[in-house]
DNA sequence: CTGTTATATAGCCATATTGGAATATAGCTT
DNA sequence: AAGCTATATTCCAATATGGCTATATAACAG
């Protein structure tokens, strides 16, 4: 109860994670992706991405040698849920995050990798 | 924007600082309540209270050598007063929450102090 | 004024958090 | 198999956090 809670609020308390889940409101992205948004070393973003999904705030498929993250449609604690449902209507006008997301749209792992298809 | 988003989430991601939130829901109290129903040393409680306070979550206001907080009944920001709302519906069944609150309901300054009246 | 009491602030220590570089792992591709 | 690539894990440094003790401040009591 408490503990679930706290894992919810903890990994909403950082900038980035809560960057992460904005990009996320918009599409299903890959590691890379969410590391040239956010300009951030890749072991960085996956530390905050494991952060995020042992909250429930965030769920991931392995998809070849890309790992797909996506916000959960059915949130396993009403903690996840509930946060989740708010963060979609708090901070589109926050500068950083307008930016971040904006960035999000346009990049593509395609662009990114080389790797198309 | 994200700034005081993150000052409520931060302030919102500890165990003591949640059970404060919740005692104040019951009852408008005074530090040395709180201190008695968090079973902590009185300075750690005025630390909490602060950041509380700095995140527009708790409202303080001086009565002789007292100091009552309160939760805010028009909060500052719209964070905080999701926050609130929520936070009202959340972790009442949580064991910690409840004998935190059943203490709160029981502890009088009067008692605790000597001071009534 | 002097002492006492409720709260706040300062200073300190132990631990947690966040970031990066280096390394490990897993899945292509040839 | 060998080499590459996307992601995860480990390790380390810098900073933040949460608790305490000691001290400061403010208001009351005598």
């Amino acid at each position: 109860m408490l503990k679930e809670y706290l894992k919810v609020m903890k990994a909403l308390s950082d900038g980035n994670r809560t960057k992460i889940v904005k990009m996320l409101a918009l599409k299903e992205m890959c590691v890379c992706e969410m590391q040239a948004a956010l300009k951030m070393a890749q072991p960085s973003v996956s530390k905050h991405l494991k952060i995020l999904e042992e909250a429930g705030l965030v769920e991931s498929r392995k998809d070849g040698m890309w790992v797909n993250y996506s916000l959960p449609k059915k949130p396993e604690t009403s903690y996840a849920k509930h946060m989740l449902e708010i963060l979609g209507d708090w901070l589109d006008d926050d500068r950083e995050i307008k930016n971040t997301a904006l960035l999000a749209r346009t990049l593509d792992r395609c662009e990114l990798t080389g790797r198309c298809g």
